[in-house]
DNA sequence: TTAAATAAATTGGTTAACCAGATTGGTTTT
DNA sequence: AAAACCAATCTGGTTAACCAATTTATTTAA
């Protein structure tokens, strides 16, 4: 019940930071406000809102993180160097998109890990590869305990996002790591004597990026994912 | 006892930040807290630490956000179902990735945009597909009238990674645009007269995404990045 | 009249005070 | 002895006050 209080606070405050946004969407658009213009301050805003500063600038945080806005110290918020035909089109998408579907986060990391991989076995460094191999035996060791071993199997994987050298792959890699976490223990997706499967799989994805071989490494990661890639494809609903 | 107060840098409040967050693990580490376990106050950690408890609750989201910590309120901060295996691994590359490299950005999205184009031809709606059209033809207009069509172009990239159907993939494709803007006009990638060129390509693109032809959309889409993917990959730094 | 100087107002950033709900420890009641 | 109660304390979240740099307005000097 107080999880409950919780969550609706939260959509509340995700929803109020939405109407914020249309509204600064808005208020550039009624007022022809071009790259470099000001905005008005944080405290009109948050008047003419009827909202709390503390709001306003979480708001203005946001669309500076997407690069929308610039907030100068002692200054002001200023419009980025972006023409108001694209602020429209990246607001709309920002207020589309809230809580992202399971079905395209796993999606998202298929296709994000099939290219890790690959990367992995052109770029590794021996260094990669030694904290590969230690993430692969940590999760052989958990598994053939009888023990849950989601978590060597979660950094199995993050070992080989950073051996691609792609900072981003690996940021992204990141991000969803914690949605499908959550998700997979809500839908149960994974089978339990998947784990003992896992480390064959596991061993022959570190294989191909042992011996650099990028196209094998792929190819062993797909069928790493074949339940996965099943679940995500051959499913109606 | 009066501080001076002094406004940081951007920098200076990431660095800090990085600091706690270390800190947080070292004492999660130490204190061998385990997943549900609560963490020392907001304002305890502000004092040992020595930081603000501004300081310590940015940090705190920052980790929240990964899914390594959740806060409760008027309860306290809890380690989330993670282990501490896992929890290392993630901060240890949370700490780590900070402003990726251009490279990196640019490998991405040309990875996300050869997905997005394939699914939008497979799983496009009417709808998606007007609005695409909409963005091809304020593209060719601006470029034919001779003016600057970035803006274009990026809605263009945008509205198909919206009829991709993959939230993600669209939440990405925004994460990384403004750094990939930022850097264009930094590096001068682009050329004056391949605008004249990318009319010719967005309308084949469209075409395929039109005629659902995923392989053919990606052909398209690759072809589009042949610029930028020669910068990427046969280019020695 | 113009330009330099200066004072007042405005700005985003930061901190300390405050809030309501949750927790805790001790006391009372059954 | 155990359960119920209650007040003091602690919690994350929120708000209002404050800070110094900046911008604008006003005054002064040339």
């Amino acid at each position: 019940m107080t999880m409950k209080l919780e969550i609706l606070t939260k959509n509340e405050n995700r929803e109020i930071q939405k109407k914020i946004i249309s509204q600064i969407r808005d208020l550039i658009n009624y007022k022809n406000l071009e790259p470099g213009d000001k905005l008005p301050s944080e405290r009109t805003l948050s008047e003419k809102f009827e909202v709390s500063r503390g709001n306003i600038r979480e708001a203005i945080q946001k669309l500076e993180f997407y690069g929308l806005l610039q907030s100068i110290p002692q200054s002001g918020t200023f419009v980025a160097n972006i023409g108001v035909i694209a602020m429209n089109g990246m607001i709309e998408d920002i207020l589309r998109l809230d809580d992202p579907e399971f079905k395209s986060l796993v999606e998202t990391r298929i296709l994000l890990e099939l290219k890790t991989a690959r990367l992995a076995a052109l770029r590794r460094t021996d260094d990669d590869l030694r904290l590969i191999k230690e993430a692969l035996d940590a999760y052989a060791d958990k598994v053939i305990k009888g023990k849950d071993a989601v978590q060597e199997d979660l950094l199995f994987h993050l070992a080989i996002a950073k051996a691609s050298g792609n900072s981003t792959m690996n940021t992204f890699m990141l991000i969803i790591t914690p949605g499908i976490i959550t998700n997979f223990e809500k839908y149960h997706v994974c089978d339990s004597n998947q784990a003992f499967l896992g480390i064959q799989e596991h061993t022959d994805i570190y294989e191909a990026i042992k011996t650099q071989d990028p196209k094998l490494a792929k190819e062993k990661m797909k069928a790493h994912f074949k339940m996965l890639y099943q679940y995500c494809y051959n499913q109606k609903d």
